[in-house]
DNA sequence: GTGAAAGCGCTAACAC
DNA sequence: GTGTTAGCGCTTTCAC
């Protein structure tokens, strides 16, 4: 009789063998399917597991095999709508996989809080990290994993070497910008949301799209990632009229310039055609309904753990992964109209 | 010259005992704080641990000590409001506290995906489980979790004996009701989102009001998660000439009615009046301003996490804690006005 | 195919 | 205070 009887503590894997009548050794075998055993013990030790309700123990495997089942994901954040998104296609392509996965928020660049996430992440035994390089805490913490782990980026300016997936903004953004100067407005003005380094897609894609049709190229308005920043960024571009159209960072800074505008007394599209990016489930609903470019994060998520994967088991040696986003016309955007002067 | 020089592994607590020249017991003690060291010691560890890098490893700490500074965090979902934020708050918590945060999601009701989601978890060694028992699949993940592993709950039904953070929303939908009944509303319709059980706290709260001031009770609407299935939902209620005044589950669902009755040509609140729960981030900025009760998610989550916390270090008893959510009124609500009959 | 023996990196128990 | 010894639950040799 097991000593497992008694006070019923998890089972291990000796309780099993003992149970089953085999040695360890060979449960563990039935276990990770690693050699071939008969099937008459087999089907003892299946039966045994089930019994005892047993369930391998992850610390000590990980300590003895060296290999692990768990990614960690740092972020800059886990609720904002793309960072919560593309969190979710990575859980669910690890989970299809069998790994679990563990988040670490980074919510500074400051070093101290830099090292300590990534020192208390690293005290977990990890096959491997995602890193959603979407912002300056996520690029700060890219820099301090060490160089034997498996990484993947998420996002990001391309670097050499980096095992990287991406959404390529810069087209998108230049399609979106291009598609309002060929509505008619003499220019676009660009909202940008916090950009995880000097170069941004987004911007980059609007002011490619601005050269091109020699347009002039007006001072960037900088939000915060706090909709209500676009709010008060709304009503003073409302009060210049050479303002006919507007290129928004994401949805939700778009959703609250044209609050402003909205407050200044002014309609969009009529007044001023106002674009968005993401395609945030609410864009649809707005308002009037936004235009914007569809952004498939959970597909960068998931995207973004094959590629991390693919290098765990060696069965690919690709690095870089980009998909574009399509560009979502709605009622937000329309041709110009002559303004009065304020 | 410890192993560790060449190929530079990660060091373990030898190699780091070997460099400060003490015994391994020594190292474990500094790291732990578990017991005094000599000052002397304790820097030569200290500096020893600082120059290798050495990171402990969870596995064999967790192995020997049977204790983990890990939690398992069991949603039906991650990226939707009020998942996400409740994530992020036990994410700060659990961080500042030192433990390590795990997610697992548990999509459907399925016995067999419940089965092996927590399977999967529970091979990881934990400190213990908070749960977001906001729904079915919530609910199921709850009944399988082995009774001597430490859980919370996070809102649902009140269970006797099971630790459980809540937020109040049958008052706060109740609070909510009540001042559109009283604004001379004749009755309060109601949109609900999927409840986790049969009661629900918004539906319940809803359905006092309207008994206490002996208001018809119209029939539920029942939307799902996609704030698109509010659309149609708003088109049909602006047909019926009776309504004037819903109350929804939830903001983002409020969201889609009001485009339903958009697109049915009524406005709010002239014609009918609408409120959501939660206060999103976007209902303030919506067009109009959406009235609400504001939902403190992140802070459900905080003190999901304490109450767990404080069953682990046996510092306090407390199986309860709920808080009130406020009621936010804004401009979606209006007394009624008489409407043409269809 | 199967079992015996060794040992992963750490902490607990116990001497001194 | 500090070192010695044992052993957590597994997988990995290595015999047979």
């Amino acid at each position: 009789m097991g000593r497992a009887s008694p006070n019923a503590k998890n089972p291990t894997i000796t309780d099993v063998a003992e149970r089953a009548g085999v040695s360890v050794p060979t449960v563990s075998r039935v276990l990770t399917g690693a050699a071939r055993v008969s099937p008459a013990k087999r089907k003892l030790v299946e039966a045994a597991i089930a019994e005892l309700n047993y369930r391998p123990s992850a610390a000590a495997r990980v300590l003895v095999s060296r290999r692990s089942q768990a990614i960690a994901v740092i972020a800059g954040n886990t609720s904002r709508y793309g960072y919560a998104e593309t969190i979710r296609g990575i859980e669910i392509a690890a989970r299809a996989e069998g790994y679990t996965v563990m988040i670490t928020v980074v919510e500074s660049t400051d070093e101290d809080e830099v090292d300590r996430a990534i020192a208390a992440t690293l005290t977990q035994a990890l096959a491997g990290i995602v890193v959603l390089k979407f912002d300056p805490p996520g690029v700060a913490a890219l820099q301090k994993i060490p160089p034997d782990l498996p990484v993947v980026a998420l996002s990001g300016t391309r670097e050499t070497g980096l095992r990287q997936a991406a959404l390529d903004e810069a087209s998108a953004a230049e399609e979106l910008t291009d598609y309002l100067l060929g509505l008619g407005h003499a220019t676009v003005h660009h909202v940008r949301v916090p950009p995880s380094r000097r170069v941004d897609g987004r911007t980059t894609g609007w002011k490619r799209a601005l050269n091109k049709r020699d347009a002039p190229v007006p001072p960037l308005r900088d939000a915060t990632w706090d909709p209500k920043s676009g709010v008060r960024i709304g009503r003073e571009l409302a009060e210049d009229p050479d303002v006919t159209a507007v290129f928004c960072g994401n949805d939700e800074i778009a959703m609250g310039v044209m609050r402003g505008i909205a407050e200044a007394g002014l309609r969009v599209p009529e007044d001023v055609s106002v674009a968005g990016f993401d395609d945030h489930p609410l864009a649809e609903l707005w308002n009037p309904p936004l235009t914007t470019a569809e952004q498939d994060f959970a597909g960068l998520g998931r995207r973004g753990f094959q590629l991390l994967l693919q290098a765990l088991d060696g069965t690919g040696d690709r690095l870089y992964s980009s998909e574009r986003p399509r560009i979502v016309l709605r009622d937000s955007t329309a041709p110009p109209r002559a303004r009065d002067t304020a």
